[in-house]
RNA sequence: CGGGGUGUAGCGCAGUCCGGUAGCGCACUACGUUCGGGACGUAGGGGUCGGAAGUUCGAAUCUUCUCACCCCGACCA
């Protein structure tokens, strides 16, 4: 009676599926799994109840790593006054395109009677402008906050959200405005910021892997990949199961730019002024995206036990409702003793849905394990454990049902991760030749390594050429010098190319 | 921001060419039979046809403007 594995059986489905369409795919699961929808505010969507309930826990535990490592949280104004943006010239071209201005504090009613307009004696003194990101308004405070090295480090975080306002948004991977943290640390040498950066990418790369079960490659962005005044930018890379990669975190290193742009200084211990040292960090909501792109499937999301709101699903099967009766006193046990565990469980005994109906809708949700109790499992002492990852079912003894479901639980997390690493590495290809590598990039797609020779002009030929960027200089893999695919000039090590989001 | 497409019931669509007062499937409500992979029957309810203006006796349908969304580019996390 026991290990019956059985196989499913598919009935409607609700998705595109991936091969036929992949966009469309990712927008149907979005939407159908209830993590977000558009809102009638262009390029803003609204993050519904499910979808914020993985954010959330995605939140709590980048949270408790900022911690560990010695951050706290703090939070800095919505709006910024236009000219903190001007003083660091880098950091305006990169984001002057995409800023949203507010002009006026008031509106009055329309003299012509058709709801109201903008007050045009309500303009203000200074335009603000809504955060894109907070460094100019951190900066401009920490001059207060900082006078000697006994004030530092500052090692800030703040969540927040932010709005960036672009011209194509996607639900997750790019809208208008997103939720994101973004951490913002001052230090008395280089050396010391150069560390914070390196850190944070690894807390980063520890909590994609490790909660998120998304392996990520690490590295250096290149020159022109790098963000808007920072001298160096770290980043995690991760690919998504179309071959596209998608930049899931960046860590910066800012030198002294912000804090001589804000005449931040400090008195070090010899009594010398210098310019304080800079990094900041950020992940958002694209997170989600990553997420869903990296282990769901044509059936719907599947979610790392670690982040899924709901890790135990339990469903009833009954004709009677004195079967029903019977089952709720099992379910209720089974409930008590999954909690006890620590494992977040739903006993959904809603009469208004059928069994299958609740299969499929678990299902398309993602809910790592299923267990269905039936009128032959109350005879036998059994219950039926379905597994999302791998969409097999057993029948197994109630006995000892919460250490099974401990135990599989953490063997799906451990195998979408697997799962995950085995796609990204039988995606990663090395190429020595250009025309070999446009060809690969067409015809395969994933991750390239690949010598290049440095320059930022053969870095946009290939971009140009090909779609293709350089994701990043990895920090680990192979180091042995070549010559660049494209240019034939001597290249150091090869670098990490593909298509991306 | 350029090119293309779509807006008709909560969702997915037909009807638009050729103007005559709106329909189908799912969902919803009630009852009955069902219930181990999105059940079935019977009877119901629900629509400013994205919005505005115009042409016309009459507009979902024709004209103009406008808004939103989707896809492809440019830009970006």
């Amino acid at each position: 009676m026991l290990n019956n594995k059985l196989y499913f059986i598919y009935m409607a489905k609700v998705l595109t599926s991936r091969a036929e369409n992949y966009a469309q795919w990712y927008n149907d699961l979005v939407i159908k799994a209830d993590l977000a929808e558009n809102s009638a505010v262009r390029g803003c969507m609204v993050i519904k109840p499910y979808g914020y309930a993985i954010w959330e826990k995605m939140q709590r535990a980048l949270d408790d790593m900022f911690k560990e490592t010695g951050h706290q949280n703090a939070y800095f104004p919505l709006f910024i006054p236009k000219s903190f943006f001007s003083k660091e010239a880098a950091h305006v071209e990169g984001f002057a395109k995409e800023c949203a201005v507010v002009t006026h504090y008031r509106l009055m009613n329309d003299p012509d009677g058709k709801g109201v307009v903008v007050d045009p004696d309500a303009k203000l003194e200074e335009e603000l402008i809504v955060r894109p990101t907070s460094e100019t308004i951190i900066w401009n405070t920490y001059r207060n906050w900082i006078q000697s090295y006994r004030d530092l480090p500052i090692k800030i975080n703040q969540w927040a959200n932010v709005v960036r306002w672009e011209m194509r948004t996607r639900l997750f991977l790019r809208t208008a405005e997103f939720l994101w943290q973004e951490g913002h640390t001052a230090h008395a040498t280089k050396q010391e910021a150069l560390e914070e950066t390196e850190t944070m990418l690894k807390v980063y790369a520890k909590f994609a892997e490790e909660w998120m079960a998304m392996p990520v490659v690490q590295g250096y962005k290149t020159e022109s990949e790098r963000f808007a005044g920072a001298l160096e930018t770290m980043t995690i890379e991760a690919l998504m199961q179309d071959g596209k990669a998608l930049q899931s975190g960046t860590s910066h290193f800012l030198g002294q730019n912000f804090a001589k742009a804000f005449d931040v200084t400090f008195t070090n211990q010899e009594g010398k002024i210098e310019s304080v040292w800079a990094t900041s960090w950020g992940v958002s909501t694209r997170l989600m995206g990553a997420l869903v792109m990296s282990h769901s499937d044509d059936n719907g999301l599947v979610l790392p036990p670690k982040l899924a709101p709901i890790q135990v699903v339990i469903v009833p099967i009954y004709k009677k409702l004195e079967e029903l009766d019977q089952i709720n006193g099992v379910a209720d046990k089974i409930v008590a003793e999954l909690k006890q565990l620590g494992i977040s469980v739903k006993y959904d005994n809603d009469d208004k849905r059928k069994p299958g109906w609740k299969f499929a809708e678990y299902e398309l949700k993602g809910v790592p394990l299923r267990l269905a109790i039936g009128p032959r499992d109350l005879q036998n002492g059994t219950c039926e454990l379905a597994r999302r990852d791998t969409l097999t079912k057993e029948i197994v003894p109630l006995e000892g049902i919460g250490s099974k479901a401990v135990s599989l639980l953490a063997d799906i997390q451990s195998n979408i991760f697997k799962k995950a690493l085995d796609f990204r590495e039988a995606n990663t290809t090395v190429v020595d030749d250009y025309e070999e590598f446009k060809k690969l990039l067409d015809d395969k797609g994933g991750f390239f390594l690949c010598h290049w020779d440095g320059s930022a002009e053969t870095e946009e030929r290939v971009k140009n050429e090909t779609k293709a960027t350089i994701r990043c200089i990895p920090l680990e893999g192979p180091t042995e010098p070549g010559k660049c695919m494209v240019t034939g000039k001597p290249s150091a090590r090869r670098v990490l190319f593909a298509r991306s989001y």
